[in-house]
DNA sequence: CTCCCCTCTGCGGTTACATCA
DNA sequence: TGTGATGTAACCGCAGAGGGG
């Protein structure tokens, strides 16, 4: 089976002219080697088997009944209407749980098209106004306004099949990029890993509680897509406006997801747990990158200030020295030591009186800068610099 | 208690793709 | 129509925490 599925992937890899990195084939740490099944119908020519069809949504049972643990307030009732749902729609009435290896039936796959069930049976949301994916699968993804939302999970009904039978054509002689069918199948390898993985995980570790085998279970489907895209072109799947609203406002309340919380967005968004686990990772890093943009702006406000500052000081030297210079008053010399400071903020000049045997005050020492109002502590937070905390000016208070 | 192994998670960096000017 | 810039989803590798044997 390894051998029929390495001629595939590189098959794949060379239809595609993809420098793939060798994650193809991975053990599962029980000494077994793992691989995706339906990445064999990621050759866009579709799948065959009717069999291939029934691991498919078995396995995405799996992961559904599994997601559905996790979380409190679902019913098993679900899992059996959504098994119904979907098998209602596939008119596929054959016992999946009757196959008792099918992997074997590996080898029927890239020829014919097969129809397809939905991979998620609530996939698109009852009240979505997405349409009927079949519909757009003609379309090219590179049109304008190209309104088929490749993160849905398609949802193949009996009438779109032929329809679907049809477009497999132009799918498969379409661009690798341009083909719909690369994301589609990318998601049935995630859901066939995924079961894949499970196994896996419960063979390699014996869990006691439902809870962490469906840990388990939902990692390994996170990092199934790390795994099992084999040779398929990366589909750059778009958020919908909608979802990334919903997305941002869950990461105003909490920049971090705990596991419940994860799938519970994943399935109130209708994403994979994965795709909500990665965006929540890219907004944190934008944020930070935002932050530190800020920082950068900030510190190179301080730059220039303290450069204006230092200009000036120098300026107000030289006015100094000129004036001691051409001073033929007798008392100059005796008049107690000043110190310049000027106020960074407001830029202007407060005299300090010192005594005339203490040293005089290094504004550039470190206590100086401690002091500064453009200390780190006082920088600005990811939003627009303002000065609604104004420092205190000391040399206000002195002069009073 | 300590060590080792495994899993999970977050992060930094990067890649790949979609979109726009 | 082609192209570079930009935004961002997805990926990779690593580190650290935590649990179990």
């Amino acid at each position: 089976m390894e051998l029929r599925l390495s001629l595939g992937e590189a098959s794949i890899s060379k239809q595609y002219g993809m420098a793939k990195k060798s994650r193809e084939v991975k053990s599962n740490g029980n000494g077994n080697k793992k691989f995706s099944l339906g990445f064999c119908m990621g050759l866009g020519i579709g799948a065959s088997s009717n069999v291939v069809e029934q691991e498919q949504e078995k396995s995405t049972r799996k992961d559904v009944v599994e997601d559905e643990d996790q979380s409190d307030d679902e019913s098993t009732e679900d899992d059996e209407d959504d098994d119904n749902d979907a098998t209602a729609e596939n008119g596929n009435t054959n016992n999946t749980a009757s196959n008792p290896n099918p992997i074997q039936q590996l080898d029927l796959l890239p020829l014919a098209p097969v129809p397809r069930s939905n991979p998620f049976p609530n996939w698109p949301p009852p009240n979505s106004d997405h349409h009927d994916s079949s519909v757009h699968l003609s379309l090219p993804s590179t049109t304008r306004g190209f309104d088929f939302d490749v993160n849905r999970l398609p949802t193949v009904t009996a009438a779109a099949e032929e329809r679907e039978t049809e477009e497999g054509r132009v799918m498969s002689s379409s661009s690798p990029t341009n083909s719909v069918a690369s994301s589609f199948q990318m998601d049935f390898c995630m859901f066939r890993s995924s079961s894949a993985a499970n196994g896996g995980n419960n063979n390699n570790k014996k869990r006691s509680s439902d809870d962490s085998a469906a840990m388990d279970g939902e990692r390994a489907s996170s990092r199934a897509s790390d795994e099992d895209d084999n040779g398929l072109t990366r589909k750059k799947l778009r958020l919908s406006k909608e979802q990334s609203a919903f997305l941002e406002e869950s990461f105003k309340e909490h920049n971090t997801l705990n596991p419940k919380q994860k799938l519970a967005l994943a399935k109130q968004l209708n994403l994979r747990p994965r795709q909500v686990e990665v965006w929540f990772q890219n907004r944190r890093a934008r944020t930070k990158l935002k932050q530190t943009e800020v920082d950068c702006e900030y510190l190179k406000r301080c730059c220039e200030t303290l450069t204006e500052e230092n200009r000036r000081l120098h300026k107000e030297l030289q006015e100094l020295r000129a004036l001691k210079t051409t001073s033929s008053n007798p008392f100059f010399m005796q008049l107690p030591a000043t110190t310049l400071t000027m106020c960074p903020s407001c830029e202007r000049v407060a005299t300090t009186t010192t005594s005339s045997t203490a040293p005089p005050t290094d504004t550039s020492s470190a206590s100086a800068v401690a002091s500064s109002p453009f200390s780190l502590s006082t920088r600005p937070r990811y939003y627009p610099f303002s000065h609604t905390q104004p420092h205190p000016h000391p040399h206000r208070s002195a002069a009073s």
